[in-house]
DNA sequence: TGCACTGTGTGACTTAGTCACATACATTTA
DNA sequence: TAAATGTATGTGACTAAGTCACACAGTGCA
């Protein structure tokens, strides 16, 4: 249960189907879910076990990944604020196990809610089935891009595209490790160290320990848009 | 509209959904609902189109795939009877373009539903609600299925799976080509070659133009299983 | 200063995908 | 029936990607 009003105002803007919903169900909604709080790196759900709760972000984010036999990780996709692990509610209503690991990246500020609240305004309110609905589909929509990605796409034109993407909010600056990137990427640190070094040597970035640098977007981008 | 008894009876075995409504559904599903057939090999739905109606398989069998730019494909998923294609669905709430290529493979007989229906029954009826969701669900899990195949797994267990699952029916014998299995895996025809002749020679499978015969089930299963 | 930990570099090897053909079987056509 | 055409498969040479084993470098702490 939620009472306090600044609370309760910030979340609505954060979550599009509560500013659609009508005051009962906005009223119901917060005396039924709580909030938590959860610190950066912390699982969330583990690969084959029964879900709950359904988490809904307010802040933070959260990445939903697969790991191999050999342990070799491919994210999925990720979680961020006005969003939901999806897959729980999918696990919620098909009562599967969650088929895939998910994990806090930033700290995390979450919604919970009961599988049978969860279940109960599916059949109940509109805004909230569509919300589900449409969330759902894009979490297929995106893992068919993985799938494409993965397939189809060379590996250096991935990583250049993935360059790009995380640069663009940093101002050129990624701070992270190469295994992190191949986990992302679902490859291997090596594959990533490789290329990343060969995307030094054609001058397109520059590498320290544990952060690379944007040196030539221009021309990553072009890099990441070849075909094959 | 749909008036003929025994073929009202007929689709009322094949889909669960309409066997848990009342009767008033039933009765307003089957005066809006058209019945189509399809040949094989018949396009059903472009990359990249709207879509306008919701197609729900009573017989028959259709998969969904991507396609590469240099014209390599990779099976997502297969519809079979009291199934539909979901991604229109998920394109009809979300008034998204479709994102891959949908195409039958044996004759297909089929329901076409408005999207105005789709939308209206979503909103009204549970069964018909807990219908696509379900469908929706298991394309999500199946979808991650193939990420985890294509990034993890090698080519060789992977291809000796898929012999493996597609001789269960057939007692056997696979009557396909090496392009159409390296389409379903999404690798290339001179890989699944290859490995063929591999799995020739260690004799747990004879090959012939169009079509492989399975001789040594065991040791194929053993294969497939095997890690990484 | 020495030590442990984490991050990166690298060679050698295997597996996978691409390209350019050659060859083999099947069906139609002359 | 032979030739022509089309489809299916085989193969070598090459590039890309993943694996393994290990070297080495930066960082923080004892």
């Amino acid at each position: 249960m939620i009472t306090d009003t600044n609370t309760i105002t910030r979340i609505i803007e954060v979550f599009d189907f509560l500013q659609k919903s009508d005051s009962d169900f906005i009223q119901s909604f917060f005396n039924r879910v709580n909030r938590i709080e959860l610190p950066a790196s912390q699982p969330i759900c583990q690969q084959g076990t029964q879900c709950s709760h359904l988490a809904l972000v307010i802040s933070g984010s959260a990445k939903v990944y697969k790991v191999s036999e050999n342990g070799r990780e491919i994210t999925l996709y990720r979680i961020g604020p006005g969003e939901s692990c999806i897959l729980t509610a999918s696990c919620i209503m098909n009562g599967e196990p969650f088929p895939a690991y998910a994990v806090s990246e930033e700290p995390i500020e979450a919604l919970l809610i009961n599988t049978t609240d969860v279940i109960r305004w599916t059949d109940d309110t509109a805004a909230w089935r569509n919300y589900l609905f449409g969330l759902i589909n894009s979490r297929l929509s995106e893992v068919i891009g993985v799938v494409e990605e993965v397939a189809f796409r060379r590996v250096d034109r991935r990583l250049a595209s993935y360059l790009i993407q995380r640069s663009d909010s940093t101002n050129g600056l990624i701070e992270t490790t190469h295994q992190v990137i191949a986990s992302d990427l679902g490859t291997s640190r090596e594959v990533v160290s490789r290329i990343l070094k060969d995307l030094e040597q054609q001058q397109m970035i520059s590498t320290t320990r544990g952060a690379i640098r944007i040196s030539n977007r221009a021309r990553l981008n072009e890099k990441s848009g070849e075909t094959q």
